[in-house]
DNA sequence: GGCTGCGATTAAACCGTTTCATATTTCGGC
DNA sequence: GCCGAAATATGAAACGGTTTAATCGCAGCC
């Protein structure tokens, strides 16, 4: 329990030190490389420790070693479950080596990210796990020049400077596809976000591929855009489709709040979801699961995303020199459920 | 931009001083208490630090002046996107101050709480953020006596040791029993959690109040406990409502997943919602206004309450000495939607 | 002209550790 | 019982800043 009084001087190794009889350096080698010093010592100061509720300060062992036991994780926002299951993950690889993660969120904006960036630099943290907002921000550079290491998450990279993690959306697009055209379908509506977008221009690729591979003219697939990926989005978007002069029989959404839209539109115009029109979403969010027509979508592992990306900024960190940038790519995992059941 | 060639060995304030051609200790006043140094030098030193790309090392200088420029967040879940909000509104007020957050899952489980929070002492940040897995953890007294401030975010606490910030689930149970009985319910029922969780029984309670309230007799009011409160939950609920002899003209359920399993069921048996049965949940979950049948629902002050308990411990941390320690309330607020309209 | 007072600057001590060269102890072997 | 090597332990320096007491320069004043 090792109560102290409000405002006692805090213990430290050099009262652990006295207590125990023996050096401060010692006491150090207890902390650290307790095979170095022998047991009965050891035992000594371990009780002392226990006896003075010593805590040691990490920060000061940090400065004086060099090393760092916190990592930056920033991410758009944590309120986006995708980057809440990512920074879950992050969490918990990081915690396997108690290191703390400090957690940051840029909101798409440049000047944001910059900032909380200056504060992980001035912590001077063992790594950054980030989803950058621009392709690769000169800025991380300079924090790698800092001493820390930097992974990026979920965002293709193309140099070979950083180590990433992101799942293969091309591969995501033609397992849907696939998926779709497995059911028959042979008129398929891609309703997509913006392809400024990578996520969005990748998963239209892979659809593409898909319609190609299957030996269909490329006009099988034809796409509807919504500058908002949300389900009012697709709601429209499925008016347009209904507007549309030849109706498709399957549609592929490039996100589930659209894919939700969609089906709701369509539901509520009498047709038949998955009878009439097939659909897939992407993403694999809580609603699609829990939606009044399971939908089946396209998962990422977020989870993994994180944890993966952790586990390689700390192994960069803890890596004695030799160290080969790695590029990890996900493989996507179609789950599919009401809405595409023929 | 500043570029240093790998491995050079950090820009620190002496090689900025001796660039401005002056003593250590003007950087550090610069940096520190900018109006106490000339303005001409001043400019010299800040000229240096531009030139150098000298970021001060926050940790060395936490170790000397005793400060910390970190707090801690322990929340049960981030994925949980209560939390997620939670911890969106803490790291932005954190921001505010260039105060950096570090997060932490406790799963709900005391040795996980503990041994992050033994991971936030070591690291001896300011203050912590903490939704407790239980009521008052004694350990929260050992980090405070390390140095940190706590406050608890979300959860009821008797002691005034502790700031805290909650929102009254009380209140909230009143507000959506009364928004029932004023559509003219008569027969409601209450589909609850387990009663051992404080919120559960706190929005019972707050029923209750209203009944009575009301005029109303005691059993105007029956309830249903699910020990899952999720979807399928409901929907059991739902199962156990219709059997029942005197069906219910308007349901509460303490959380929004109850309620679209009990919507769910409702409507898939026929029953119109709202017309035949009114339903309201709890919490206000991205689902609630998504679902199909928009779901009214009590909504809590997510991001507001993270922001403000780190507005606390911030506002703690910098006291001088003469803290009060503050209980802050936060009101529950009813959204009505299509599910309760008449 | 000497003294005071004040703002600006400095030098040295210090924060709590780790590190490392050095000192001391232990111990097997003869 | 002694020797040298191996095993342990030590003390001081160092990490990169902040803090404090002391110093400096200089204008104002009697």
């Amino acid at each position: 329990m090792t109560k102290q009084s409000r405002g006692r001087p805090p213990t430290g190794i050099r009262e652990v030190a006295q207590l125990a009889g023996v050096s401060i350096g010692t006491v150090s080698n207890v902390l650290n490389k307790p095979d170095v010093v022998a047991e009965r010592t050891r035992e000594r100061v371990l009780a002392a420790i226990e006896r003075l509720g010593f805590v040691p300060n990490r920060g000061a062992a940090d400065l004086r070693s060099g090393r760092s036991r916190m990592i930056g994780l920033v991410v758009p926002d944590i309120t986006n479950p995708f980057f809440a299951e990512v920074a879950r993950g992050a969490v918990d690889a990081a915690g396997e080596s108690n290191v703390a993660v400090v957690l940051c969120n840029s909101d798409q904006d440049p000047a944001k990210e910059d900032r909380y960036l200056d504060v992980l630099e001035e912590h001077r943290v063992a790594g950054v796990v980030i989803n950058p907002v621009e392709a690769i921000p000169a800025r991380l550079a300079d924090l790698r020049d800092r001493g820390s290491k930097v992974v990026c998450v979920h965002r293709s990279v193309k140099t070979t400077d950083y180590c990433s993690v992101a799942v293969d959306d091309v591969q995501g697009g033609r397992l849907a596809t696939e998926h779709l055209l497995g059911l028959g379908a042979r008129r398929i509506a891609l309703v997509n976000g913006p392809v400024s977008l990578r996520p969005c221009a990748d998963r239209r690729l892979g659809a593409r591929q898909a319609i190609k591979a299957a030996g269909l003219p490329a006009d099988a697939l034809t796409e509807v855009q919504q500058p908002a990926m949300t389900i009012k989005g697709g709601i429209e978007a499925a008016d347009q489709l209904l507007k549309g002069s030849r109706r498709p029989d399957a549609v592929f959404c490039t996100n589930d709040l659209l894919a939700v839209g969609v089906t709701r539109r369509l539901t509520q115009a009498g047709l038949s979801v998955p009878g009439d029109i097939a659909i897939a979403g992407y993403d694999d969010i809580d609603l699609a699961a829990e939606a009044t027509i399971p939908l089946t979508s396209v998962g990422q592992p977020k989870y993994g995303l994180g944890y993966r990306a952790t586990e390689l900024v700390l192994a960069e960190i803890t890596a004695a020199d030799g160290h080969r940038h790695e590029r990890v790519a996900f493989h996507p995992q179609l789950t599919v459920r009401e809405s595409s059941l023929r």
